[in-house]
RNA sequence: GCAGAAGUGGUGGAAUUGGUAGACACGCUGGACUUAAAAUCCAGUGGACAGUAAUGUCCGUACGGGUUCAAGUCCCGUCUUCUGUACCA
């Protein structure tokens, strides 16, 4: 009796595979097209676990669904491979990140590999590939050549905002630009240098210098942007993050907030990401009020979402960073002011996160005037509120606000009320539905809306203030301080970037001897010897031919993770391409993304960048789609199971799980491979693992063994819970592995990783392999005469739930169903070729390698992979439907067995035709049956 | 605080638009094969009660109500868990 030979088949095909290319998309054809695509991976020197593929699987199964289904479908892959960890190698090891990245994808290729997915390798991209950047370079040269238009909703060309300055300077102009852009006239405009025209067209583009306040995290040595900061500390490390102030150059995403807000209506993306979205974004409708100084020319800005409370202000609170906070503090405050925005600055954002709680701010001395009554208005600083949103400065409505009525008290600040018929004794009243304004001028007896509206009115009609749409988004700062990312294709000429020529691209990433920053604190490419731009020739050189006339400083800064992995989804569709990033052709052919996979830790980052970036590309008229991904699905984590030794008090003696009770332990980390299904730990191998625990003692537990504990975390090289693909696929085969990962759950949801399972599933592929494995000496034997009715009603069920499932992306109840499946045709012993045929196309995109294997046993000379997928026909299972009775009330019911497309008269037959019907008829012959919509059908005696 | 998702056997999880709850798998129990183990195969497996038995009856989808001939599924309320996010004015 032959086995399941998986190694040996799994290798076979996969050869095959790659030698036909059999998973080469056509860039042109008639079929349909079909764009399946995976997040690709950042290539860590941890290799691939359990959880990576999962995604991928799910990506693999349904992309192979489609070309059977006559798709001709797109399934490309490739790697990320600028950023942070290689580079941290770097700095280590004194490796390049060229190499270890280059090992790394190496690793992974193979790892992939074994795994028998249909991607056409031919297409693969990697971010960190001179003939990649060179694209993303492109385009950020095509952002500082953008300008973004208000009036017209879209970025356009600089030569058509340089153009409406000539003619008529700002006053019709309307753009998102920085808050202290000066207004000119066309003749203010003609007046300018160039170079003065070059710095003042710096407000408008789309990418800008910009001396901002960043986030500096001083362990990794660079700026990051806001999504990589995860609760004050930088999301790869943990390290601390400081507010800073630096030159950088940043990304006018802000323009484009409404536009991404109102892109998520046409796009089938899980709700809660697109939630993760809007609320990054944050919009929020209100309106800006102005506050004039008193003693001081300089007016105070605020947002306020209630302007209808206008009457309640009883104090402005500006944040401690705000400008104007030197300039209006008076001199018997000053000193307790400087201290206090000392503090602030000298606390960390986690610190200040940490302790909402305690209220804290000093007064200024300063009084502004009510805009509508001319009331004197104190001024106050506090930490409560942010400098980055809004405009830094809020007007405190102590009734209304909790914050603000908080400070109120703890200062000992009026708190006047206009709310009719409410208390504010013991908390403010925050509700905008119901609420009555009181004690308000004209606003008296009006509701939230109306008085929101009216006070708007009041405010514009004496210019001091205007209704208003606040975005939280914030522009994204686009400069690391690092080596490993893309070159800016920037030089400086007179203090001014320059664009390098587009011929002259890719400016490619220098060598340098150390990747730390220099000694004057400048970035790693600071120390290139070969970084300086030749702008006569258009080419590098030594930094030691800068000079004042040809020769100019480039930029030192690299370019963040998100640049490459913001426009990757287009250069598969034309790899190769040396004159754009990719044809017109190709693109107007594959257009969106169909299907994107990928992990929701990417919700308000990449997801966001690549929509903008698409966003951009489209208004300059690259492409020609405005949403990069028509659908996507998170997949959920694969979680590990953790093992834990307890160690007692002693430092060197381990208890067993079951004695640990009452006894002061201390839990251990140890590697799950030294652990059993059943929990038992290999004390040797634990031992051997590490010198500390050579003269270690244990404690056993009752039966004999020792015990560990587990606890569910994420999958993580520190917690020793990894597991590794190969060692499955060495173990079961990569069939098995891809149908195990698929019915461990739901895709999306998240669960840990057992290998207590898998031999179900393993079972199932050698039951389908003994199935047709039943000749002498195990050969393969198949049987050519025509399938019995209970035969192909399984096949038909089959077909009808696996097309469902897969349509639904519900990839793990169809496994079940192959499993009945081959347990049904086991006990009919059916082996027959019109059944094994359809069955294996089902199949063929879960378990592809034995699928491959059996349908060339069977005769045919191609693979699989382009067969048309099996139609599902009810025909086949209306022989042995049933009906049953399930209720009797006044009316008699008949419940079928399963929904089908059956004629009334068929219906009418199955229902008469059973047993239990004639019983409950007792010979009475019906008038008819009613067919209720659904499956219920009536019949009336 | 806000937003989102979810609560079903010992476990992972099934159950199309409301229609025989617990598919399938793991685990467990018993059996066959074996000197033995592994592997493989067969049978049983939500709970309670009754019966020698086939079988039957009742209770069961977090909790409390409701709609319906019929509710895991729909509606109202409560509780719990997970995930994301937060002085956002």
């Amino acid at each position: 009796m032959s086995t399941y030979p998986f190694r040996t088949l799994e290798e076979k095909w996969q050869n095959y595979w790659t030698k036909h290319q059999t998973f080469a998309a056509a860039q042109k054809s008639d079929l349909p097209k079909f764009y399946v695509l995976d997040m690709f991976p950042y290539p860590s020197g941890a290799g691939l676990h359990v959880g990576h593929p999962l995604g991928y699987i799910a990506s693999d199964i349904y992309a192979r669904y489609q070309r059977h289904k006559g798709f001709n479908v797109l399934h490309p892959q490739g790697y990320d491979s600028f950023g942070l960890p290689a580079e941290q190698y770097a700095i280590q090891t004194g490796q390049h990140p060229k190499k270890t990245t280059g090992e790394n994808i190496a690793r992974y290729r193979e790892q992939l590999d074994k795994m028998g997915f249909s991607f056409d390798w031919s297409r693969e991209v990697r971010t960190s590939d001179a003939d990649y950047y060179r694209w993303t370079q492109w385009i950020f040269i095509q952002l500082f050549d953008s300008w973004y238009d208000l009036n017209q909703d879209k970025a356009r060309p600089i030569d058509d905002l340089v153009a409406l300055l000539h003619d008529g300077g700002t006053q019709h102009i309307a753009a998102a630009c920085d808050e202290d852009t000066p207004e000119l006239t066309a003749r203010q405009w003609e007046a300018m240098l160039p170079d003065q025209q070059q710095a003042y067209l710096l407000h408008y583009r789309m990418t800008y210098l910009a001396e901002s306040e960043v986030n500096w995290c001083p362990e990794l040595g660079t700026v990051l942007a806001n999504d990589e900061i995860i609760n004050g500390v930088s999301e790869r490390g943990g390290y601390p993050v400081v507010r800073k102030k630096m030159k950088q150059w940043s990304m006018r995403i802000a323009a484009y907030a409404q536009r991404l807000i109102d892109g998520l209506e046409a796009i089938d993306w899980p709700q809660p990401l697109k939630e993760a979205q809007r609320n990054w974004i944050g919009r929020s409708q209100g309106a800006t009020v102005v506050f004039a100084l008193q003693d001081h020319k300089e007016q105070i800005e605020v947002f306020t979402t209630r302007p209808d409370t206008i009457f309640g202000v009883s104090f402005l609170t500006l944040a401690p960073e705000h400008d104007l906070v030197s300039k209006i503090v008076t001199p018997e405050q000053k000193e307790a002011v400087a201290d206090y925005v000392m503090a602030t600055a000298q606390r960390s954002e986690r610190e200040r996160m940490a302790d909402v709680k305690t209220i804290s701010g000093v007064f200024t001395g300063a009084y502004a005037q009510h805009p509508l009554t001319n009331a004197p208005i104190p001024i106050w600083i506090g930490d409560y509120v942010l400098a980055g949103y809004g405009t830094g400065a809020v007007m405190a409505v102590p009734c209304g606000d909790q914050r603000d009525y908080d400070f109120a008290k703890h200062f000992g600040l009026p708190i006047p009320l206009i709310f009719a018929d409410v208390s504010i004794e013991e908390q403010a009243y925050t509700l905008k539905d119901p609420c009555i304004i009181a004690e308000s001028d004209f606003l008296n007896g009006l509701n939230y809306k109306m008085a929101s509206q009216k006070a708007i009115e009041a405010l514009e009609e004496k210019g001091k203030g205007s209704g208003k749409i606040n975005y939280r988004l914030r522009d994204a700062v686009f400069s690391r301080q690092r080596y490993w990312g893309e070159p800016f294709p920037v030089y400086y000429k007179n203090g001014l970037p320059q664009m390098i020529s587009v011929a002259s691209l890719p400016l490619k990433l220098p060598e340098v001897e150390v990747y730390l920053p220099t000694q004057d604190g400048d970035p790693p490419l600071g120390r290139a010897g070969q970084w300086a731009w030749d702008e006569t020739n258009q080419k590098v050189v030594e930094i030691e031919r800068i000079n004042n006339t040809d020769v100019f400083p480039l930029e030192l800064n690299t370019m963040p993770g998100w640049a490459g992995s913001s426009w990757y989804f287009f250069r598969y569709v034309d790899p190769a391409n040396d004159q754009e990033f990719a044809s017109q052709q190709a693109l107007n052919y594959w257009q969106q993304v169909d299907l994107y996979i990928g992990g929701s830790e990417h919700a308000t980052g990449h997801l966001l960048y690549s929509r903008f970036w698409v966003k951009f590309l489209c208004d300059r008229g690259y492409v020609s789609i405005d949403e990069p991904f028509k659908k996507l699905i998170n997949q959920g984590m694969i979680l590990g199971e953790s093992a834990f030794a307890h160690r007692d008090d002693s430092g060197t003696n381990f208890l067993s799980a079951d004695l640990i009770k009452g006894v002061s332990t201390q839990p251990i980390h140890v590697d799950v491979a030294f652990v059993s299904s059943a929990n038992e730990l290999d004390v040797e191998a634990f031992r051997q693992w590490r010198s500390e625990y050579q003269s270690a003692t244990f404690a056993l537990g009752q039966d004999g063994t020792f015990k560990v504990t587990r606890e569910v975390e994420k999958m993580s090289k520190s917690k020793f819970n990894v597991v590794n693909p190969d060692d499955i696929c060495q173990q079961y085969g990569a069939d098995t592995l891809r149908m195990y990962e698929m019915f461990l759950g739901p895709l999306e949801q998240a669960k840990p990783w057992s290998t207590a399972g898998i031999t179900g599933v393993h079972g199932f592929l050698k039951k389908l392999w003994k199935l047709y494995h039943s000749g002498p000496e195990g050969g393969f034997e198949l049987s050519l005469k025509p399938a019995s009715p209970e035969a192909l009603k399984t096949l038909h069920k089959t077909i009808k739930k696996v097309t469902e499932d897969i349509e639904n992306f519900s990839f793990n109840t169809s496994v079940s169903t192959f499993m009945i499946t081959v347990n049904e045709l086991t006990a009919m012993k059916c082996s027959v070729k019109e059944i094994l045929e359809p069955l294996l196309i089902l199949l063929s995109p879960y378990a592809p390698h034995i699928a491959e294997e059996l349908w060339q046993k069977i005769g045919h000379q191609s693979s699989i992979a382009h067969e048309p997928f099996p139609i599902f026909d009810p025909i086949f299972l209306k022989e042995s439907s049933k009906a049953y009775p399930i209720s009797f009330n006044g009316k008699m019911r008949f419940m079928l067995e399963m929904s089908l497309d059956l004629s009334p008269k068929e219906i009418e037959e199955i229902v008469l035709a059973h047993e239990k019907t004639q019983e409950q008829l007792q010979g009475r012959i019906p008038k008819k049956v009613i067919i209720v919509p659904g499956k219920i059908v009536n019949i009336v005696g």
